[in-house]
Parts: C-alpha cells; sequence; structure tokens
DNA sequence: CCTGATCCTGACTGATCAGTCAATCGATCG
DNA sequence: CGATCGATTGACTGATCAGTCAGGATCAGG
C-alpha cells in the first residue's frame, strides 16, 4: 500500500465523520460520503466492503484508544477518585479535540446499540468494566462504599459522563476551555461523593 | 370513530411497539408493522400519514405522561431526595410496566436525537428542566450544594438513569421486581449523596 | 517500454420500500 | 331497499441507493 493509499483511504474516513455528523448513518448516502472526500464514488468500495464497514473502522479504532486509556487508568497507583478523573478526562477530552468523531461515536454506535451498535456491545460493555474495576479495587481497599454493586456504579458514571457529552452534542451551545475542566471536576466529585464512605 | 376504529389504531400502535423494539425503526418495513396488527398495508395510512407520525405519536403518549409526573414531584410537598426519588422510579416502573415500549422510546427517539429525536429535542429537554427545578429549588433551601449548576445535576441524573435502563434493554438479563426497587434506591442515593451539602 | 498490479472512475443495476389509490366491504339510516 | 360514508384491502408505482463492474490511469520492477 503506497502513501497516496493510505492518504485516499485517511480522506475517505475523515469525509465519513462529517457526513456521519452532520447527517446520520442511516440518513446519508455513499455518494455523499465520496463527494465530501472528493473522490469517485466506486473507490469507497475500493476500501471498504460497505457503508457499515466505514463506521466500524471508525468506532474501533476510536474506542480501542479508550478501552487502553482506561486500562492504564485502572493499573496505575492513583487513588480511585483520580482513576476515575482520568477516565472522564480522555472522554471529554476525546470530544474536545474531536468533536464530530465523538458525535459519531456516541450517536451512531453507543446510543444506538439497537440498529449498528449490537455488533460492537462486546466492546462497549469492555468499557463499563474497565470502570467497574475501579470500582471494586475502591471497595477491596475500603475506600467506596460496598452497597452499590461496581457494575451498576460503572453504568451511573459512564451514564452521566455521555449524557453530559450528549448535551454539548445537541445544544448546540458554544463551551470553551474551562467548561470542560469544570464539567470534568464536577462529574467526578459528583459521582465519587456518591459512592465513598 | 367507531369503537372498532379506535381499537384497530391502538392495534396498530401496538403492534409497532412490538416491531420497533424487535427490529428497530429504520430496519423495519411499514408492512412488518401490518403484518404484526394482521392488518391491511393500506389501513396504516389510513391512520397515520407516516411510519414516524407512528414513533411520534408512541413517544409523545408516554412522554408527556412522564412530564406530567416530574412536574407533579416538583410541585409536592417532599424533600428533594423524594422528588427525585419519584422520578427516578416514575421512569423505572415505566420500563418495568412495557419494556418493549421503554426500549423504543429509549432507543430511537431519546438516545436517538440525531435522525429522529430532533424533532422532540425540545419535549426531551423538558424533562431535563423538570429535574433541574428540583435541584435548584433543593439548592436555594440549602440542602444541595451550590457548585453544581441544575442543569447539569439534572444530566447527571437523567443520564445514570437511562444508562441503566439500556443496561437492562440489552444485557437481556431477566430481571425481577427486587432488582427494579434497588435500582431506584442506588441511583438516587448515589446521586444525592454527592449533590447534597 | 512492456507488463502486471493497484488505484481510481462513474454509469449502471437490482432490490427495496414508503406511500398511493381504486375498488370492496359493511354499518347506519331514511 | 338503496344510498352514503367511513373502514378496509392489497396491488402498484416511483424514487432511492447500496453495491457492481468494466474499463482507464498510474506506478513499480524487469
Amino acid at each position: 500500500m503506497t502513501t497516496a493509499a493510505v492518504d485516499k483511504r485517511r480522506v475517505i474516513l475523515d469525509a465519513a465523520v462529517r457526513v456521519f455528523a452532520r447527517q446520520g448513518f442511516h440518513t446519508c448516502r455513499v455518494s455523499d460520503i465520496a463527494d465530501e472526500a472528493g473522490v469517485a464514488y466506486g473507490l469507497v468500495y475500493h476500501y471498504f466492503s460497505s457503508k457499515e464497514e466505514i463506521l466500524d473502522t471508525l468506532f474501533l479504532e476510536r474506542w480501542d484508544v479508550m478501552l487502553a486509556a482506561i486500562a492504564e487508568s485502572d493499573a496505575s497507583q492513583r487513588s480511585p477518585r483520580d482513576k476515575l478523573y482520568a477516565v472522564a478526562a480522555f472522554i471529554i477530552d476525546s470530544y474536545r479535540h474531536d468533536p464530530e468523531l465523538m458525535k459519531v461515536i456516541v450517536v451512531e454506535v453507543t446510543r444506538a446499540a439497537n440498529t449498528f451498535g449490537l455488533t460492537h456491545l462486546e466492546k462497549i460493555r469492555e468499557a463499563y468494566a474497565g470502570i467497574a474495576a475501579i470500582v471494586e479495587q475502591a471497595q477491596a481497599d475500603g475506600l467506596f462504599r460496598s452497597e452499590i454493586t461496581p457494575e451498576f456504579a460503572a453504568q451511573a458514571f459512564y451514564g452521566s459522563v455521555e449524557q453530559v457529552l450528549t448535551g454539548w452534542i445537541f445544544d448546540s451551545v458554544a463551551i470553551g476551555a474551562p467548561e470542560f475542566e469544570r464539567a470534568k471536576t464536577l462529574i467526578v466529585e459528583t459521582i465519587c461523593r456518591g459512592l465513598e464512605r
């Protein structure tokens, strides 16, 4: 695969992010992606076997990085609160860095587990499991209350983060660095106060 | 409109719930709904002007009841914690009473704000606003901390509830009355501990 | 400069499906 | 009885679009 070829593949993926974010996966046509990428229709099928595979690729590219970040945070020697902060910070920074990509992942995959995300349910669950592992450790160390199952706590935590993201995605109010930082602190502060002894 | 006529409309709506829950809104055909309802294809268009209007109707029917429940809880003289408990209980009981309908509402409307729910964004926001009103009152009464904006707290709260619901929807593990009751308590307990002074 | 491979093009096809409509059914009433 | 009108039927149409394919361009190696 030559450098040019790699580039065209990337160009198509990047164009797809913009198109999916703007029109939605189900509503857009493959030709929209080709047009946005400035590439012939057929070339899309040279690099991807279907429209779905494009979304697949975008999701997995990013999600795997997130799973690694969660695992790394879990493995670190920080306090549970700092570990959860690292997770929230990763997700929020992902949005900050590339809002369109995160919109596509959240809206078209994570929150659409029905139509499309069923394929990725296992991957999505891995994220919950990673967060649950952090909570479980904190409970074992006597830092978090044990009434709540780690799985439940993980859902509450992830749910809060994703809902805040969803708010930004659809409320279309401009937000800057301070708001992002504040959101990280507030979510973690709220949920951890709820979980701590 | 005769009684029989009212019934057919209802039969179609109920069939649509089952079909949407099973196949998803985008993936199902109108003929699937007609078949499920045991009714001719054309009759669907006698009662509804489009496939979307069916989903519209299902969503609004239920959502308006929920908005009323939130408003009523807010207006009551209970403690903030009890008010939020009432909201969580309403949503969770809705799922318990009709899981397929709640699956459709959450998956196809609430969590699909992109493709379809944009139409209902305003309605959805009303729910957040109602929850935020409860938090705001609690802050004014000095019961909740003021660092967190009511809107933010509402998103965290609603996000947690919806994520737990989503877990039930997709994990397809059988759950009984005790789990539902436990979930209400745990969510409210966790979030309120995080919000209280 | 030939040859095979890979990249790239866009017109075309085949299937799908939302929505239409002309025709039938059946209840109600004068 | 027969006229009227809403309920009901399902075959049909028109548009859309994912994916194919046959061929042209470009490049690498011999």
